[in-house]
RNA sequence: GCAGUGAGCCGGAUGACCGCCGCGUGGCCGUAGCGCGCUCGCAAGAGCGUGCGAAGGCCCGGGGAGGAAAGUCCGAACUCCGCAGGGCAGUGCGCCGGGUAACACCCGGGCGGGGCGACCCGACGGAAAGUGGCACAGAAAAUAUACCGCUCGCCGUCGCUCGGCGCCUUCGGGUGUCGAGCUGCGGCGCAGUAAGGGUGAAAAGGUGCGGUAAGAGCGCACCGCGCGGCUGGUAACAGACGUGGCAGGCCAAACCCCGCACGGAGCAAGACCAAAUAGGGGCGCGCUGGCUUCGGCCAAUCGGACGGCCCGUCCGAUCGACGUGUCCGGGUAGGUUGCUCGAGUCCGCCAGUAAUGGCGGACCUAGAGGAAUGGUCAUCCCGCCAUAGCCGGCGCGCCGCAAGGCGCGACGGCGACGGCGGACAGAAUUCGGCUUACAGGGUCACUGCGGCC
RNA sequence: GCCGGUAUCGUCUAGGGGUCAGGACACGUGGUUCUCAGCCAUGUAACCGGGGUUCGAAUCCCCGUACCGGUA
């Protein structure tokens, strides 16, 4: 299947970002961090938040194009809302490397968050998160 | 050849596969809708076919980061708010002339500083308008002063010379005292002086000669400085001349004075469309009977207060508070716009030393919005490192009568294969500047030194 | 994106052209105590970086860096 990505696979609205921080389960590796909440329809869409920390806007928009890159090419069928924290390390990892991390943080992510369970009911505190 | 100066330029290339965002009187599909025809139906309308076809999808064509897009330091455009006029305050700028929409920018010139030079650097108005500061050191830090020193006068004193007198004498002189002179030392002075010393970042024009008791612009020459007119220059300023013995330190990125400029906010400015919910306004509809002496009374309905709720009591209303329907305006989410044709880019000619301007021609060159302009790979290119190897002269050893040859060593150059690296940095309303960052490459002009012809 | 502000010992701060950059907490050493705490004495330790103005800069000016805040 020829993977695109169009304007409708971006998470693009303030409130959407936070509800995917505040509902979605989060998943930590070496080179990125995701939150991945499951939606009732629709498509797997992405977001990246990419802060300061990692480096200038160069740094920022190259962080972002990979992982756009490696969301496209993973062609997730299944509806879920995906944000990527990026780390440092991305920038200058190899991409297969990327590609793979990305794979098993959001299988393990999406099989844990597709079961109801208990813990997703635990009122959990709702994040400030101002990341943008 | 080496070292350097200025101006201007580029800032990886090609290909494959897979993507993103605009654009197009471009094609295809095609939803809503509209037109036409047919069928069904009494009709409203429904179904089918066909044409056009918002939106949307696919295809095709074409476009898609920078010299700094950066920092947000200046100046403008644009937009909203404010505003009779003027002043104060505040901020910025500050040699002169020019350029410009404007500027703190640019060009040319002046002056000062740096460099052998090509060239480079400079916040470069005013300190005899006022206020203030100048630590420590030093005599004194701005009304000049007088510590050492130098000089003069007076006093004291050691010594020397000369002279008078007394004493002694081997007749050479010795010694005591008095006086004069000289030199040294010490003290005193409302005395002179500011050359020299020392302190300091800075000490009241500099150098030399004369002069003087010692000195001093006290006098003179040159230099510097002030003033005056003259000449050149639009001017800043420069030059020569005359004149004045010097006017009085530094700091204004201390307060300040003088001159000039400036209203505030910023595209998250602003404009338009506008869901849901709440609230506002208009209109329509719904919403009483009896008695009466016309003040009201009774009941009903609605609303409010008391109350957890019901009953009840009280208050108000019964054409207006209420309920309901509908419309309108403001406005939030959201969307659209502002948004890229502009103090535009390129070429040529003309004016000007130049910045720049004028004329003519050609061109359209990113418009995103959780934010596109790319991702992955291959080949090439460039730089650095370095192995094998090759080349060069040098040193040492051996062979040779010699020319020379061989080996070893450190050095320099090239360097297949290989390894590492290819900067600074991402449009965010748009321009003009400034500043800062930047691997590497290349062009033109010029300077100094060395070599060769 | 736009618009502001701040930076001084390890921490919190004072100082706004010259005096040893001062104080508090913390830390080190010694003393007091049987020991610890406390107290006393003493010490280490800083002007964000680079230029400029000035005789002299933490202070004034310019450029940069880092951090913080406002604004939908």
């Amino acid at each position: 299947m020829p993977a695109s990505f169009p304007r409708a696979a971006r998470i693009r609205r303030r409130g959407e970002f936070t509800g995917v921080f505040d509902g979605g389960v989060k998943r930590h590796g070496r080179l990125m961090s995701v939150f991945v909440l499951p939606m009732p329809a629709g498509r797997a869409r992405l977001g990246i938040a990419a802060s300061k920390k990692i480096g200038g806007a160069v740094e920022r928009n190259l962080a972002k194009r990979r992982m756009r890159e490696v969301f496209r090419a993973a062609g997730l069928p299944a509806p879920l809302d995906i944000v990527v924290i990026p780390r440092r390390d991305l920038l200058t990892a190899p991409f297969e490397s990327v590609r793979q991390e990305f794979a098993t943080l959001v299988d393990v992510a999406a099989r844990h968050g597709r079961r109801p369970q208990p813990s997703a009911d635990q009122p959990r505190a709702p994040r400030r998160d101002r990341r943008v």
